[in-house]
DNA sequence: GTAGGCTTTCCAGTTACTGGAAGGTCAAGG
DNA sequence: CCTTGACCTTCCAGTAACTGGAAAGCCTAC
């Protein structure tokens, strides 16, 4: 399987299975005489692995870190689970922050007119020393 | 004043201020004999909003825009309100991924015993072939 | 044999900084 | 006058995770 072939499988840009094999997270199992690199259906089940885990928002690292635990027979489930639980708390937190600043700005965006005339509760506000 | 002075008024790191600069997007207004920057509570005004505007996650293209609006005398609220009521639909595009996807994760770690042995739902759903 | 569609490598750019090195400047203290 | 320490300057490199593009080699079919 070359490396289109591969893209498709995990539904990855080519550009990006280049990259991952760049980095040493998913290498092409051998190249071929002419240097084109070659994958076999273990590595688009890596290479799904890792499309999933960043659509879960994991850091190419820790990818990494779960796609080892993945392949570790001896692994335990807690291992696994810390992670994710990280993760878990970092898109809460995140989400609290998009929430006060969505709430904040939509106040400035209901407060401002949006008409011709040039006084603006946003600007004022951006502009203003406090905070 | 020099940088660190207006470091200090618009509560930005050094470095900030000095890129700022570098980028054209608030300028020193003059250099001394030696080369060093010189601000004025002028420059310090436009740091501050645009350290408020970053915090309220506009990108540096729209600090350059708003900046822009907040010191043309003769800018409509309307030109302003566009800018924020589209940065407000990004932030709420974001909160419904990030509410989805924490959704997810959440029913993964739920779903994992997290004890000492291998099998683990978070590694199996991340390696399954399906989305 | 040539056209096209693949592949390779390498370089640069993205966002918004941040860290660090090498070196010039300035004010105070001795 | 000299030194010390805190400033300041520029330039280079790195961050995260790719993405785009150029130049060149390869492969298959007509």
């Amino acid at each position: 399987m070359n490396i289109s072939a591969a893209s498709r499988g995990a539904r990855l840009p080519v550009k990006t299975v280049r990259y991952y094999a760049d980095i040493g997270l998913v290498r092409a199992v051998a190249r071929s005489d002419s240097g084109y690199r070659i994958y076999d259906d273990e590595s688009v089940r890596r290479l799904v692995f890792v499309r999933r885990a960043r659509e879960f928002g994991f850091s190419i690292d820790e990818c990494r870190e779960l796609l080892g635990l993945s392949e570790n027979q001896h692994r335990s489930s807690s291992d696994v689970k810390r992670i994710a639980e990280r993760r878990l708390e970092e898109i809460e937190q995140k989400q609290q922050e998009l929430q006060s600043l969505r709430d904040e700005l939509a106040d400035l965006v209901d407060a401002c007119r949006g008409d011709e005339r040039p006084d603006c509760p946003i600007i004022d506000t951006l502009g203003s020393h406090d905070s």
